[in-house]
Formats: C-alpha cells, sequence, structure tokens
DNA sequence: GCCAACGTTGGC
DNA sequence: GCCAACGTTGGC
C-alpha cells in the first residue's frame, strides 16, 4: 500500500495480541508500572501494518496466552500509545535484533498497551470453539500464526461476556 | 517432542 | 519471479 494511503481507510478496531506467559504474562502487564507496557519484538511485516497502519488509541485488545496450558484469552487491555519504532531491534545485544532496521528508517514498530482487566474465567481455545459467533475467528483457523490479528465487535463482545471480570 | 502451517531467504 | 530449503510458531 502506498504510503499516502496507508491510514486512509480504517476498518479494524478490535484486536488480539499474542504473549507467550513463560516470558511475558497478563500478570507482568498488571505489575508492570501503570499497568501498561511497550509491546516490543512484533518481527512479522503483517502484524507490524496492523500496529502501524491500524491501530488507534483506545482501541480494545483481548490478550492470549500462546504455548500454555492451555493457551487461553485470558483479558482486556487497550491501545495506550500508537506506533513508534521498536527499539529493541537497534540493540545487537537484544534477542529481537534486526540489523536491516535502521534508526533513520526503522523497520519494525511497536505500540504500547494498558491492562483493564483480567478474565475471572480464562477462555482456552478448546472452550472458544464451541463459541456460537466464533466460527470465523481468525485465532481458532488452523495454523494461524499471526501475533497480532484483527477481531470483530461481534467476537470481542462474545469473549468479554464469557470471560467475566477479576474481583 | 512432534509436526502442520506458515514466512523468509536465496539460488537460479 | 519461481520455488526449494530452511526457520519459526504454536497446538497438541
Amino acid at each position: 500500500m502506498p504510503k499516502s494511503t496507508r491510514q486512509s481507510q480504517r476498518t479494524i478496531t478490535h484486536w488480539l495480541m499474542k504473549t507467550e506467559p513463560d516470558v511475558f504474562s497478563i500478570f507482568d502487564l498488571e505489575a508492570a508500572p501503570n499497568r501498561s507496557t511497550c509491546w516490543d519484538g512484533v518481527r512479522n511485516y503483517q502484524a507490524r501494518n496492523f500496529m502501524r497502519d491500524q491501530m488507534r488509541v483506545g482501541d480494545p485488545i483481548l490478550v492470549y496466552h500462546s504455548n500454555a496450558q492451555p493457551s487461553c484469552v485470558v483479558g482486556v487491555a487497550h491501545v495506550s500509545a500508537a506506533a513508534y519504532p521498536d527499539h529493541t531491534a537497534f540493540d545487537p545485544q537484544d534477542p529481537h535484533y534486526d540489523p536491516k532496521s535502521k534508526l533513520e528508517s526503522p523497520t519494525w514498530f511497536m505500540v504500547d498497551i494498558q491492562l483493564d482487566w483480567i478474565f475471572e474465567v480464562s477462555l482456552s481455545l478448546e472452550m472458544l470453539r464451541s463459541v456460537a459467533g466464533l466460527e470465523k475467528m481468525e485465532l481458532l483457523r488452523k495454523g494461524s500464526r499471526l501475533s497480532v490479528q484483527p477481531v470483530s465487535k461481534g467476537e470481542f463482545q462474545t469473549i468479554v461476556k464469557r470471560g467475566g471480570k477479576r474481583a
């Protein structure tokens, strides 16, 4: 997409973001200053484009624990800062270092997210597969690997309703 | 640990 | 531009 039209028509307003709880869990997010963090380390172009070109401050996010036992949607956050360059790509010591990302023309971007609430009930993939209205959800597609992905408003509301709010 | 499904790389 | 080889993600 040409730069001039990158941000023209916005079609997505709700999101799901994956994190491995062994690396950074929703409880780490809860414990972070201001219950917020920069979402660094995304190294996939489609996911980057979503963050850079579509996400806006305030957009709601489902937080998903991948590589967990079982993997679950665990709570709700929102975008608290729009996309800016991911500095971890510039640092040779960082595991997410990428030499092709230059200070003057960064390849990788990140947003900040802030926790809203943790679900009373974690929602596993197995459970979500049985919920009416989620048949087309990207997360439930076989082979789905996108770490930042769109969620429809309906899907979002259905999931939030099931999750409840932890006391 | 296995392996399917993807994304990226690089030879041609 | 094609595509085989390779690396990664992530459920199970």
